[in-house]
DNA sequence: TCTCCATATTTGGTAAACCAATTATTTGGT
DNA sequence: ACCAAATAATTGGTTTACCAAATATGGAGA
């Protein structure tokens, strides 16, 4: 029952700017449009493709986002000097990503941390400890009155990431943490005692990242987030019983 | 001098849609929106900003993006239920994300590659060896006939990425290539005998990878990669040097 | 007074129209 | 035949108008 109502509702879901870009990439490994060519005007392309010139303009926004076009005002559009092979790949993969699948997700954050929190401990200033101190105890004070503190914790990473002084890598997870707020949230992956076992755990990575001791550090936050990964790759495998049965 | 004229072109050059996006967050720190809550009309925001409606919804599309907004067709479009601190970090990042510092591309790149090829020696599959294998005979090709094969080189790394199994963590790695690839080939950051060299390092890291030896596989990732990520991180010091003069 | 259905209004989705700047073309002069 | 200036056509940028679906409203019936 479920899987079928599922699927009714996963074949209507390409929009009409998915359509647009996986036409523009046909165009592209069909050879009719080769690296550096100019696109067609909006116009012709909406008029080509049936659809408004709107779309076509997110579509074209979405593919200039990663890289893959550079429009040029009351010029042109034009498709990057990149090789037909990596192109393909970028919007094959443009087109298939997918924030739904958590495991990943959780997986590509463990790892990012563990690189964030060792850069922390190596470049942190006195502010960037401050800014830490200050978000671990709003992480205490609303657990120890029992209330839930997942966007608190979450604010102890950002700030941790911060202090990178990295931009891309503080970006990188700035960009996960919405959805990872969503889906511990919903799934209740926390148990009422991991609040309070975060507790000593943060500070642990907090005392590491104060001595600037990168190996401490490290070993802090891959202790504090194993659980999470563990749960998440549970998940995963179950989902995929599911999905194959 | 220098800085007058970057003070010139600084100002003009605040997209209406970043403007939007600010003005969008200053509504929810100061506590006239706050999270959960649903936005005025499209409608209305683009008089009140005045300016037209399209540039409010590419606002809105980026703040979904980044999972700030949701926006229910026929419905409205809501603040998502993070907590101020939380959208207000998200939104200042957002804005001043700066594709342009390719130090902490490199960098975050570097990184990214060494958790990418430690997942890949330890779950890659057949056809995922013959992909990278491929990709890597594509780049030696290349070299042997004296051209430049900077995207065959990247596509190497995809495939890596690629047999990884985590899309996220490919995702990521393929945002950061179309600029790490213009911004290698416009600085010529490699020089002629680079290419020879690259090729037995990337034999090295194949090999690692189909015999499945995680820690080899790092190791020859990371000696692949040190070269770049150390002109990378001069080039930085060098710009600070004369931002600062 | 409460409930329910018809209707009016508001919503985001979509398409079309208008604008200024750029580029291509023609045309007039040399 | 060639060059230069005027003009026509095309470009992406921006605004406006229209649409169907969802929601709010309000009045009729119980």
């Amino acid at each position: 029952m479920k899987e079928l109502i599922d699927n009714i509702q996963a074949i209507q879901v390409e929009s009409p700017v998915d359509k647009i870009i996986r036409q523009l990439k046909q165009l592209i490994v069909s050879g009719q449009l080769k690296p550096g060519d100019r696109l067609p005007a909006e116009r012709a392309l909406s008029e080509k493709f049936g659809v408004g010139r709107s779309y076509v303009r997110e579509a074209i926004l979405k593919l200039e986002f990663y890289g893959l076009l550079k429009t040029n005002p009351q010029s042109g559009t034009y498709v990057s000097g990149l090789g037909i092979k990596v192109i393909d790949s970028l919007i094959t993969d443009i087109i298939k990503f997918n924030k739904d699948d958590f495991s990943a997700m959780v997986e590509a954050r463990y790892y990012l941390e563990l690189d964030s929190v060792r850069l922390a401990a190596e470049r942190k200033s006195s502010e960037d400890i401050e800014a830490i101190e200050q978000a671990m105890n709003d992480y205490e004070a609303k657990v120890n009155n029992g209330e839930s503190a997942v966007e608190e914790d979450m604010l102890f990473h950002v700030m941790i990431a911060r202090a990178t002084k990295n931009s891309v890598i503080e970006s990188m997870i700035l960009n996960l943490i919405p959805d990872l707020i969503k889906h511990i949230t919903e799934n209740k992956i926390c148990g009422d005692n991991r609040g309070k076992a975060a507790i000593e755990e943060h500070r642990a990575i907090f005392e590491a990242l104060k001595a600037g001791d990168i190996d401490a550090a490290e070993n802090a936050m891959a202790g504090h987030l194993d659980e999470i990964l563990q749960i998440s790759r549970a998940d995963f495998a179950a989902k995929l019983l599911i999905n194959n049965s």
